[in-house]
RNA sequence: GGCCCCAUCGUCUAGUGGCCUAGGACGUAGCCCUCUCAAGGCUAAAACACGGGUUCGAAUCCCGUUGGGGCCA
């Protein structure tokens, strides 16, 4: 904690890819404490890998993040505009004794840690730089030798207590006296990652579990600086349905890929978060605001977890259901537009239409793909009947024209269209008179009026399709059939 | 190979020594509702990796084995 006491978090992608799942949870992890706590969220870029990183992925990582709804509170900073400081710190370091610099060539390296791997030990730097004398090292880094800089790790065994992991050691002979600075000045991942989390104040490093083994070297940094080391929550990873690291042989990982399939931002969170986390009863689907009210560090699990999108569908369509039409509404427009199907197409021009048909469709639909498909046929224009449909409904086109037949006059002569105690109840009677199930009248006008087998209820279908519309269907539709009985 | 992490239903998890004949959720199966499909309701099958301890008592603590994963090489 700093000398406020209060959160300082970070969230530190570096953009040499897109924002994956894993990433994404940790950025969520990481913005759930800083709200919960009325902390500060800080974003940083860490792109001190110029080749790899690119601007591209810049842009698709900040994407990413504004469709999840993780807002920052400072940043972007770019951790390749802190290398100055970086060196200053491997400058302090050095000249408190700390850091020495090396002059083994790669080559002389090389040898060392073949030699290791013929005695299968594992390879760390034996540290013989660290026995000359600091005249002699000015001397031939004055002279322009090439040399790196070496942190002097001290003996004994470096500790933490990991807020997911509870205490974790390493010894220190394993370690080795690791690279801060290389020959061309470059400074190595754990020294900018410290320096900058320490510039930035952060109070807590919440990140993948995949950092554990670089943790006691930046502790080792925090202390030989004379600071403290923040408060370290390693999150365990996100497995693939193979229990391997999550990676693109699992499919769409870039989380802007789930906003295209039609996952909602609020569901796919709450999914993630749901990852090795859990607010400890039996609350499953969760708003925002609910995640960062139960949020805590301690609830993480240390198990990592594999990521189910069955699960995730169904979550989805638990928080779409629980949306108002209105919302779906404001949602799902851009992608009615996409699917060419947008707002001048629609029959009646107002929004209350629009918001009435997403109340119908958003309980039968698990993600907005699957929204817009049970919508469609609400829209003018001609309908495909679905193989599965006239398998199902139509087997027997002579029926379904009788069927039809019912519909036709029932729609002729309705005139109390929304009501649908109403609405059902003339049906019913005529069908009975007629002579025809009832059932069987509704469910082949679905057909003709959708061309699928689901839809919903068919008074509330046919109130929102309108009477027009209606009867072009039905007419499109015996018409179909007619030429199958004929076909015959 | 070395170091580190992890181990409850197929999957996500609750569980922090007695409330466990192990709870919830997804998925699966069945039933109810019903004009279809969802949603909703009810029910079922389904787990403490294994072996030793510690303890009156262990899913929970300790050790080992096995298995999975990560990092480094």
């Amino acid at each position: 904690m700093n000398s406020t006491g209060s959160v300082r978090v970070r969230f530190a992608p570096s953009p040499t890819g897109f924002l994956h799942v894993g990433g994404a949870r940790t950025a969520i992890f990481n913005w759930l404490l800083a709200r919960h706590t009325g902390g500060v969220f800080v974003l940083r870029i860490e792109d001190t890998d110029a080749e790899r990183s690119t601007d591209e992925m810049i842009r698709e990582i900040l994407d990413g993040l504004e469709w999840l709804g993780i807002d920052w509170d400072e940043g972007p900073h770019f951790q390749s505009r802190n290398v100055d400081r970086h060196r200053e710190a491997a400058e302090r370091l050095r000249e408190a004794g700390r850091a020495y610099p090396c002059f083994c060539t790669v080559e002389e390296l090389a040898a060392e840690r073949e030699a290791a791997i013929a005695r299968k030990e594992s390879y760390v730097y034996g540290g013989r730089c660290r026995a000359i004398s600091r005249e002699e090292a000015d001397r031939r880094r004055a002279a322009g030798e090439p040399h790196t800089i070496r942190f002097a790790v001290p003996a004994g065994e470096t500790a933490w207590e990991d807020v997911v992991h509870g205490r974790t050691a390493f010894e220190n002979r394993t370690i080795g006296d690791f690279i801060v600075l290389r020959s061309d000045g470059a400074p190595v991942y754990n020294l900018a990652v410290t320096v900058d989390d320490l510039d930035m104040g952060i109070t807590h490093v919440v990140r993948g579990d995949d950092h554990i083994s670089n943790t006691p070297k930046q502790i080792l940094i925090y202390r030989a600086l004379g600071a403290d080391p923040p408060v370290f929550a390693h999150v365990p990873l996100i497995l693939g349905p193979d229990k391997s690291k999550l990676s693109k042989r699992h499919g769409a990982i870039a989380v802007t890929a789930y906003r295209d399939q039609g996952y909602l931002a609020d569901a796919f969170v709450n999914f993630l978060a749901l990852l090795g986390w859990s607010p400890g009863d039996d609350r499953e689907v969760m708003t925002r605001q609910e995640l960062v009210d139960a949020f805590t560090l301690e609830r993480i699990t240390g198990k990592s977890a594999v990521f189910d999108v069955e699960k995730l569908e169904w979550l989805n369509g638990q928080h779409l259901s629980r949306l108002s039409g209105r919302e779906v509404a404001a949602i799902a427009a851009p992608w009615f537009e996409r699917a060419g199907i947008g707002r001048l197409t629609e029959p009646q021009g107002d929004g209350d239409w629009f918001a009435n048909l997403m109340a119908l469709v958003k309980t039968r639909s698990r993600t907005l793909h699957d929204l817009v498909e049970q919508a469609r046929p609400f829209f003018p224009g001609p309908v495909e009947y679905q193989p599965d449909a006239v398998e199902k409904f139509w087997q027997d086109p002579s029926a379904a024209l009788a069927a039809l037949a019912v519909a036709v006059d029932y729609v002729e002569s309705e005139d109390r269209w929304g009501d649908l105690e109403a609405m059902e109840g003339r049906l019913r009677s005529l069908a009975e008179e007629r002579g025809v199930a009832a059932g069987k009248v509704m469910q082949s006008m679905r057909v003709a009026l959708t061309g699928q087998r689901v839809s919903p209820g068919i008074f509330e279908t046919l109130t929102a399709m309108g009477a027009a519309l209606a009867r072009e269907r039905l007419a499109a539709a015996r018409e179909w059939l007619s030429r199958r009985v004929a076909g015959d």
